[in-house]
RNA sequence: GGUCAGGUAGCUCAGUUGGUACGAGCGUCCGCCUGAAAAGCGGAAGGUCGGCGGUUCGACCCCGCCCCUGACCA
């Protein structure tokens, strides 16, 4: 499927993949080299002052490139993937008026897809939500998952009666819409132009990176942060106080943990994400991966002749941030994607 | 050199008073995911039960020897 596009191609180009990867560095490059704005498709980037722990990039780092969706939030408030559609899908309208070129970036999948595909978030209702919430945790998931049979087959049929979080959230939308519950993600059809690059990391380099990583956040005034951040409400933001190295250092202070244990469980825990977020991405098959790293072994790894992958590599130029035009580099792309079909 | 404890899934450990390993957590792999998504949920693959020999119809569980680990004694 293709789409038209005028001279600046006002498709969004999106980056995404697993935490770690590259992606804020691609998309800063992507930026300079085409013209364009980042906009934050990360869900706990979102929060003000969860910096170090995000891997956020500092003011200076981001090299004069506009970035929207940063520091909105503040952590006691919960996420939400419905305001976060309306504010990237702003935030895009905006960028793209003023002839510049969306680079939404950010390993949220569902935040990507909110802002790119066809979804319609059913509203929500504190107080049903509420009393499910109650229901759920003094009757259990399963009985719960009787009355959505009932209900609605279909998605309880979607549903697997363990998980109570999902099962909570279908029984709500019955109840405030009328209607049943779209249990299924939609096909992978953009509502709105977009190229999505899928940064790729082999494993083990990955792997090494995020035990790299927290090691810096730890190293790098990360405890501080969380404390701060303790005392603005932290704990009883039911979103921030879960997030990966956040939960594990609130543990920590709690007394509950040493220093070195909620660090190893930081890095446990944001591996096991890693793979969740590649598990996301790779089924979705309008994502063109490219290689981090421009390391022929992984091309031969993955049954691509070195040679060919080497003059086939827009992620060269997009890592050295060659200027570059927009058709120029779609046009790379989409001769990668019809090499590697 | 001796005594004691222990050698069971990649790791940490349960378990069978002899009858096909009921394992668990973690890890690994895979899948799901519509207002918490860095969250939530599910599935799978992994073990000649340290080695050799013996007793027995039959041993991972009994006996002997050996190897390894830890603690203690000397």
């Amino acid at each position: 499927m293709r789409f038209q596009t005028g001279p600046m191609g006002e498709r969004v180009i999106a980056v995404v993949g697993p935490t770690a990867a590259g992606k804020s560095a691609l998309a800063l490059r992507l930026a300079l080299a085409l013209g364009g704005e980042v906009i934050n498709a990360d869900s706990m980037q979102l929060y003000r002052g969860m910096d170090i722990g995000t891997a956020k990039l500092t003011a200076g780092e981001r090299r004069g490139v506009p970035h929207h969706l940063l520091d909105i939030w503040d952590v006691r408030q919960t996420a939400s993937v419905a305001e976060y559609q309306r504010l990237a899908r702003s935030a895009i309208e905006d960028v793209v008026s003023r002839g510049r070129v969306p680079i939404l970036a950010g390993g949220s999948g569902l935040y990507i897809r909110a802002a790119l595909d066809d979804l319609d978030f059913p509203g929500t209702d504190p107080e049903v939500r509420e009393r499910l919430e109650a229901e759920l945790a003094q009757a259990g998931a399963a009985v719960l998952h009787a009355r959505l049979a009932e209900l609605d087959p279909a998605a309880a049929a979607a549903i697997l009666p363990s998980n109570g979080r999902r099962i909570v959230r279908a029984l709500e939308v019955i109840e405030i819409s009328g209607r049943p519950f779209t249990a299924t993600l939609p096909d992978y059809e953009s509502s709105r132009p977009a190229v999505q690059i899928g940064v790729h990391v082999p494993r083990t380099e990955l792997d090494r990176r995020i035990a790299a990583r927290v090691d810096a956040m730890w190293q790098g005034g990360f405890e501080n942060e969380v404390r701060r951040l303790e005392a603005q409400g932290l704990r009883e933001g039911k979103t921030a106080s879960r997030a990966l190295g956040y939960a594990q250092m609130l543990r920590h202070l709690a007394g509950e943990w040493t220093l070195d244990q909620a660090r190893d469980e930081t890095v446990r825990a944001t591996k096991r994400f890693a793979r969740r977020q590649e598990s996301w991405f790779r089924r979705d098959p309008r994502i063109i991966w490219l290689d981090a790293e421009d390391d022929s072994r992984e091309a031969i790894d993955r049954g691509l002749p070195a040679a060919q992958h080497r003059r086939s590599t827009a992620a060269r130029r997009i890592l050295a941030a060659e200027p570059m035009q927009v058709a120029d580099l779609l046009a790379e792309l989409d001769d990668l994607r019809g090499r590697r079909a």
